[in-house]
DNA sequence: AAACATAAGTATCGATCGGTACTGAATGAC
DNA sequence: GTCATTCAGTACCGATCGATACTTATGTTT
């Protein structure tokens, strides 16, 4: 049985996708699950609503999507760090990266998984709690990490991997809050510097 | 000439106004600006929309109140901190005052002044504005702490006290994250600890 | 008592919210 | 060609947004 590759029937679209879903990132990524309206995302994206809704469902799919968008390019720091070859490495590199990303030019200041909901009314809920697990996962990631360091007698078998994993991302997350009020990559780096100095030493 | 004190002319007001703000204080709080509608508002504090509006202005200036409520309650553990004797013991009162206020049972998690409004479209600028000048002065008052513990030999000269102060609101800050996720006190006084240890020692 | 001042409640304002019929345009299959 | 299928655009839906006239109620002052 073959399966049919290309050209699909019917009229072919006529924007690109992960164009508009870049754009419509960015605008979470600014103003946030609420503040950011369909009227401010279809004209940030090009297309009209109707194009929207049928090519990503609706507002909260589309969120979705972009969440996932983020976290394969801005936030894409966080597995990268997973692969450095010793724990204090893997925490320097997620910090480093969290400023990073948190302050990029060209860039909305901070971190879509913190700033696209982090406290909502009902209609926004969904949003909220998909970031509250997507910074669960970046923990659990950061947790698994930790643990192999242990078994591997990288980090002392003394040490909470848990505990270092949800310390990283409660800086990374105070990093991203500060880089939304303006903070610059440069004392934001000083900040991520201190709070490795505090950091197990071998 | 004497100035009349009590028994204002007109009617008297039929609510408590330091009650209503309370209440409307614990819907910014959970909602956000932004995700807190009028209704909800309103329906929280037990009033009419019109006696809010003749009692407080509009929603920005409610929510300019409801923030200042906050800091002088569960936020007033920030000046509190100021108070302690060894620049040591201030940062340590504070971030333990941090995961206490932003895990305190019968109130949302985290804090007012992050989760207000962190990010936001048009409507929510202002208010989002209002907290980032509201977290730089906590860094602003940290920062004179330590300059005055520099001074009085309490901390190295080599050190940088705005630093220490922006380090210190950034941690908080993500212990607030954390906490609005639902992160336990425990979990999170563990971390408070950890990002202690990097303190300069004496 | 009458006059006055303020609060509370009702009913609503125009604007905007997310979402969707409906219509015409553009393509592949036949 | 003709038909089927999908996309794009207009115009609009009911609901809700923040905010306000306007009326009624409840006080003090005289």
């Amino acid at each position: 049985m073959e399966t049919r590759q290309k050209a699909p029937i019917g009229r072919p679209r006529g924007f690109d996708t992960d164009e508009a879903l870049e754009r419509a990132m960015r605008v979470f990524w600014e103003q946030g699950y609420e503040g950011a309206s369909l009227t401010d995302l279809t004209s940030a994206m090009g297309i009209t609503r109707t194009s929207m809704y049928a090519a990503f469902g609706n507002k909260e799919d589309l969120f979705r999507k972009a969440l996932e968008r983020y976290t394969e390019g801005p936030a894409s720091y966080g597995v990268r760090a997973t692969r450095e070859p010793t724990a204090r490495q893997v925490a320097t590199a997620f910090l480093g990266g969290s400023v990073r990303a948190s302050t990029q030019p060209g860039c909305p200041a901070g971190c879509l998984g913190v700033q696209g909901a982090l406290a909502a009314g009902d209609p926004g809920r969904n949003a909220r709690d998909a970031l509250v697990t997507w910074r669960n996962e970046g923990i659990a990631l950061l947790h698994d990490r930790f643990r192999r360091a242990v078994d591997e007698g990288d980090l002392s078998s003394d040490l909470d991997p848990g505990l270092l994993a949800r310390y990283l991302m409660t800086v990374a997350n105070g990093i991203a809050v500060q880089a939304a009020g303006g903070a610059t990559r440069e004392d934001l780096q000083l900040v991520a510097d201190m709070a490795l100095s505090g950091w197990p030493s071998p």
